[in-house]
DNA sequence: TTTTGTGAACTAGTTCACAGCT
DNA sequence: AGCTGTGAACTAGTTCACAAAA
């Protein structure tokens, strides 16, 4: 026997969406960058199987993690690349813009700042934050204020920001994401090494450099042995 | 000179290392880290149930990813802290020292040149290449010289680099991966977005900054139904 | 005792393969 | 024809639970 339910309309808003993992919504990402490029050069459609390609991922996969949200696509053509795009940003939720804020304006958060891809994509860097009094009111070479972190609440509700990004040593990550937290902030990006806690409901998502870094020499180390 | 003990590791070292995923390898960095703190804060054994709720992972985790290199714990104390400080150190191949090339000696590049958390944990950031003109033969803050990228190959050789960092624009990211892998280097970690392809035998690691963004946008407009 | 190391059971994620739409 | 959407089968990864060691 087999599933003749089929749901009535499209899966308008999914709620309880920690049923889609992160390697998911990090796919979807990474569909719309290669959709961007697709519109930009003028394909109108493309297929599942086109997509797979150019990553090397499975096609079976690209429309499961499609079909999540919807039915884009039409059977015997594929996904029209401008819909399926204005789909993607809004399932990811950048169509409107997301306010971002950096914690730390040292040579990683000022370099973070100016960097042009976050723009390109809908995020806007609106302010960054530090504790050291010289750099306090001076602003990103491309012009990112810099407040004293203890204006951070104040400025997020000014600001509407919605992600924070922390860019500080090690040693004071907890305390900046405590604070972060203590905002309101949902959302952080954080760049620091080692443990971090986050209450519930924060989402925490870290790139720690270190960490790519060995695993890259892990492999150096164990992945060479046969030609 | 210093310990020169240590005879019998059951298995020695693992040929066809594929079978270790990254995962995994990720999480041998992380105890890492916890346990250069717990030997700096002089703490002698740490048993994987303490490791597991430092990071909210499982001990049973913990205790496999270990025991694919060995038995380095002890039945009713746990892990001796500096011994498995120094066999991690072993397995990831950070050891001896790894040398590491950055491509791209714009903002974020020289962010990353100057980072002091690599040369903490064994990383030396030992040249910079660009295309720029008035960029090469100059140095970043910290001292890390600037080359012109078509001396990669001879540099690669000359400083026993094993490690390319991408942190050039996107247009030029698969450019600038060829010719690393064409220099010889195994191992690459990209900054960059957007897909990149690298020939078999080379390894890839990403760190898309915007993949990240939006996954954390994505928890944003769908992780918060309730207010 | 305590705590490791590990097969077995379980869960999450991926790929296959095909019905069904255009 | 071509291509999506999706249950079923498969694979990878995690957690359980317990024998064995200190």
């Amino acid at each position: 026997m087999k599933g003749e339910n089929k749901p009535a309309a499209k899966r308008v808003a999914r709620e309880s969406s920690d049923s889609i993992s992160e390697l998911t919504t990090n796919r979807l990402s990474v569909y719309l960058r290669s959709l961007n490029a697709l519109d930009a050069t003028g394909v109108r459609t493309v297929s599942s199987q086109a997509l797979a390609e150019q990553f090397h991922l499975n096609a079976a996969q690209i429309r499961k993690d499609l079909a999540y949200f919807g039915e884009f696509g039409v059977r015997g053509v594929g996904y029209y690349v401008k819909e399926l795009r204005r789909h993607l940003r809004q399932i990811l939720g950048i169509d409107r813009g997301v306010c971002v804020a950096i914690l730390g304006a040292g040579n990683l958060g000022l370099a973070l700042a100016d960097y042009p891809g976050f723009r390109e994509e809908g995020f806007e860097i609106v302010a960054m934050f530090d504790t050291a009094r010289e750099k306090i009111g001076h602003r990103s070479r491309a012009g990112v204020p810099i407040y004293d972190v203890r204006d951070l609440r104040k400025v997020v509700r000014r600001e509407h920001i919605g992600i924070a990004v922390v860019a500080v040593p090690a040693g004071a990550a907890q305390d900046v994401v405590n604070v972060i937290a203590a905002a309101g902030i949902k959302a952080i990006l954080n760049f620091s090494p080692g443990a971090v806690r986050v209450p519930e409901g924060v989402k925490l998502k870290s790139m720690d450099l270190t960490v790519s870094l060995e695993s890259l020499s892990f492999f150096l180390a164990h992945g060479e042995e046969a030609p």
